[in-house]
DNA sequence: TTGACATGCAACCGTATGGTTGCTAGTCTG
DNA sequence: CAGACTAGCAACCATACGGTTGCATGTCAA
């Protein structure tokens, strides 16, 4: 094995569907709004904007599909909470693109110097 | 002033477009592939994919936009170039939403054990 | 000069996406 | 129970997106 081999489960490039999920304004200030630990109504998450409830509904949808976030039945509403993982990979993602083009940075420098 | 007060121009919350970027495999394996240090071509980029060299060139041109990416002329072809600067965001991103959260997890933690 | 090669441009296509509206169905509360 | 509130479902719409094909243009090399 070469590296990394799985410390965490990992889920193996599914990096797209995560970019996608985060690929709007609106799903970026949910996103804002659920980081900030609470957890928030349909109705509540809708307030701020401009929108309609069934689109901000469809966005937490997109969400949720992208398990950023989850929903919790409360009675008749339903509370959407967030939940880290998918960003963690984000970030890891961007190590690793980083990280590689330091490397060639590093490799043309050295070349370059001899 | 807060909390970094723009120690890069920063560029304020245009995160969307480039998440927008990202989201797509062909994107991604291009990224991949440039992030290597090596400048490409279209058609050398086209080479593995199964996809038309029209098709590569497009999500070139998405991931141009994004300033992911740029090209430089030279002779008939045209090589493309990664730009690390829209990941570093995408990095900062990841790292303040994970705080955030951090941090309220142990504002909860702090009330809970009270 | 003549191909062959590397792109660019434009039109066209099917499907996904972001939004809306209208209507229905649970769930509290007075 | 009745009304108000929270949410779900479905249809519909315009536009963006990923891809393709066809044709034109610029460039290198024999």
């Amino acid at each position: 094995m070469s590296h990394k081999t799985s410390s965490a489960p990992h889920r193996r490039r599914a990096y797209a569907p995560i970019f996608a999920a985060l690929a709007d304004e609106t799903r970026l200030s949910i996103v804002a709004k659920l980081s900030e630990g609470q957890h928030r109504s349909i109705a509540q998450l809708t307030e701020g904007t401009r929108l309609t409830r069934q689109a901000v509904t469809k966005h937490l949808r997109v969400l949720e599909r992208a398990k950023i976030v989850h929903s919790v039945r409360a009675g008749r509403e339903n509370l959407f909470e967030f939940d880290p993982a998918p960003i963690r990979q984000v970030r890891e993602y961007a190590d690793v693109v980083s990280e590689q083009w330091d490397q060639a940075l590093a490799r043309l420098k050295a070349f370059v110097e001899e």
